[in-house]
DNA sequence: CTGAGTTTTTGACTTTTATCAAGGGTTTAT
DNA sequence: ATAAACCCTTGATAAAAGTCAAAAACTCAG
């Protein structure tokens, strides 16, 4: 059900006026595995909140595939660069497995902006954590060897290393396949 | 002046009593080269505005600098992580020369917030433009070599090669010293 | 101007990770 | 059931970047 999604869960001050509005903004996907919710050289319509399966961001670059992000169920994901822009996406979003997900376009997302100015609140609060999260990323990115990453990832992401193929993970920990099979090989 | 910072520059959809109270609010301080705007292991206090100068972010770990960002004039800067969650800083902000930045407390942002709910909006603005910023670094980091690396830096942030130094610089762009020295005597 | 201290460059060598190639396993379609 | 396709692993070698060490180039106080 829409109402159970969880989604204000840790965020105060919005009226339930806006949570309201915003709910019934949203549209519910049923998807397959493999689905497309952004395609790259699109531009990004829609934010995507996650209520069951997962999903992957990737683009294509000299004919390989490299993976950007992992999105677990109740977070939210997009093609943010495309979306926040409007111009053409580079990436690529699909799911990992069957999954819900719930959708908002941007003109709705930007009229419930309008109509409830506390919305702006969630949003943000949503934007500073993804940022948080980001900027973790990146700096743990910084100074740690092809090992330490993979097993950051099975510390904080477990579920990704049981739904994504080794390519996959491979990509997203910037290390080929066969570094990445040996590194498992050793544990 | 205050009223020329070109802060709200690219932004609308803001009041001018908006605008008025958000400036009313900062505080200007000047400082000499190396003077640390956030400390490390305390939470930070402030959001920064680069009016003149640049900085940098740091932490040390194992006994070594780590670059996170450089921020120039015009651009935004604060420990983003304990700013947004009241935790110990991590990380270190100090000025890269003799620079003019003005500062807003957390608690007298969370007061514009509800003074002026379309305050909201700028914060959100710049935000977006932050997370977007960083994501492309993220991305830029996964698959160029150290060289390309430094070759962007060049293109984008020219200004950063002249005040940063090349210990700084070479953490920043996740590579040894030496390794930045020998890239820079072959072009 | 000079020499101590710092930063940057250069050189020799090592480690890490990538690349190329081949071989096992699975899965899927016929 | 079997072949084709795909995915993962393993091995040999190569390339990229790191480490350690020393020399050269700056910086700046006296």
């Amino acid at each position: 059900m829409k109402q159970s999604l969880g989604l204000f869960e840790n965020i105060t001050g919005v009226s339930d006026a806006a949570k309201q509005g915003f709910i019934s903004l949203l549209e519910e996907v049923k998807t397959e595995k493999g689905h497309k919710l952004e395609q790259e050289g699109q531009v990004s319509h829609h934010l995507y909140y996650i209520a069951e399966g997962s999903a992957r961001s990737y683009y294509v670059r000299d004919n390989r595939d490299i993976t950007v992000s992992f999105s677990l169920a109740g977070e939210f994901v997009t093609a943010m660069h495309s979306f926040i822009t409007r111009s053409p996406s580079y990436e690529t979003i699909e799911t990992l497995e069957k999954s819900i997900v719930y959708r908002i376009s941007y003109e709705d997302l930007q009229q419930c902006f309008l109509d409830f100015p506390d919305m702006e609140r969630t949003y943000r609060i949503i934007l500073e954590k993804y940022y948080i999260a980001l900027e973790e990323q990146l700096i743990f990115s910084k100074f740690k060897s092809a090992k330490d990453r993979y097993l950051e990832l099975m510390e904080n992401k477990p579920k990704i290393i049981q739904k994504a193929s080794v390519g996959q993970i491979a990509s997203f920990l910037d290390m080929t396949i066969e570094t990445l099979s040996r590194i498992r090989a050793k544990i």
